[in-house]
DNA sequence: CTACTGCCTATAGTAACTATAGATTCAAGC
DNA sequence: GCTTGAATCTATAGTTACTATAGGCAGTAG
């Protein structure tokens, strides 16, 4: 049965064992069942949802995005229009981050392929993302 | 010529007043020259500097690979190992987001795309990031 | 049955900003 | 030249999102 403790979440997500109760705390994270000796009790579905979370953080979306993110997996029912606009707004900023990192890529890539005559080129990482609108976060 | 106030750079950056004078504190931008009035005067290269700073901000990086990036800039000349190394590791991350948010870019426009007949589809953004690898930030 | 590991709660500490308070300076209008 | 409002200055306090610590209980290998 797909049943897990807490130490096995930590582990299979790479969050740590505080982090996840400090999840469940404020809401992120449903409270679980309790064992016979009060242990928390995880379902596969929890794990995944850790999972992405965790995912989400690694990528750097604020806190505020995420809870947005887990609302549309909460509430698919809720209407197209609301879900619509939420899903639309997080492409954009995805779609942008995107591009940065494209960009950044390619600058990375050119420094370590420039490095072959053991004398490194000059680094335009700084220029790679100077372009672009700034929109706050 | 290019001479900004701090004010200005906030403006430019989207970056906060307060957050300019801290990154100056914490060492990430250097201490600017002061006008006879002794505000602070930003360079063009300053801008470009803070301009990437909060790009980087923006892309969720952690200070400490910040830093690292700024590095390279700061340092162009040391060993082409190290600087490899750097970049390297730093290109693997970089990666890992890009497919990262293409997975989540496809799940949001399948989203909007299924809005069409006034009924949401179930939302699979968990499972769009359950699989790959957890390596640690 | 004790030693160890993992889990429990509660609280304190840290990192990275962000806001506030009080004083000074600049820029525009009278 | 003078005033008045916005922008800057320093210094300090507060916030957000974790992260670590302290002290205690539960399950299990020797």
């Amino acid at each position: 049965m797909s049943e897990f403790t807490i130490g096995q979440l930590a582990k299979e997500t790479g969050c740590k064992v505080p982090t996840i109760r400090y999840f469940e705390k404020i809401g992120m994270l449903p409270e679980p069942a309790r064992s016979a000796g009060n242990t928390r009790v995880y379902t596969a579905a929890a794990m995944a949802r850790l999972t992405f979370i965790c995912h989400c953080r690694e990528l750097g979306f604020p806190q505020k995005v995420v809870r947005e993110l887990l609302g549309l997996v909460d509430h698919p029912d809720q209407s197209c229009e609301t879900v619509t606009k939420i899903a639309a707004t997080q492409l954009d900023h995805v779609n942008q981050r995107i591009s940065h990192l494209a960009a950044l890529k390619v600058e990375l890539e050119r420094m370590i392929s420039s490095c072959n005559g053991g004398r490194v080129a000059q680094c335009r990482i700084v220029e790679s993302l100077a372009d672009s609108t700034h929109a706050g976060r």
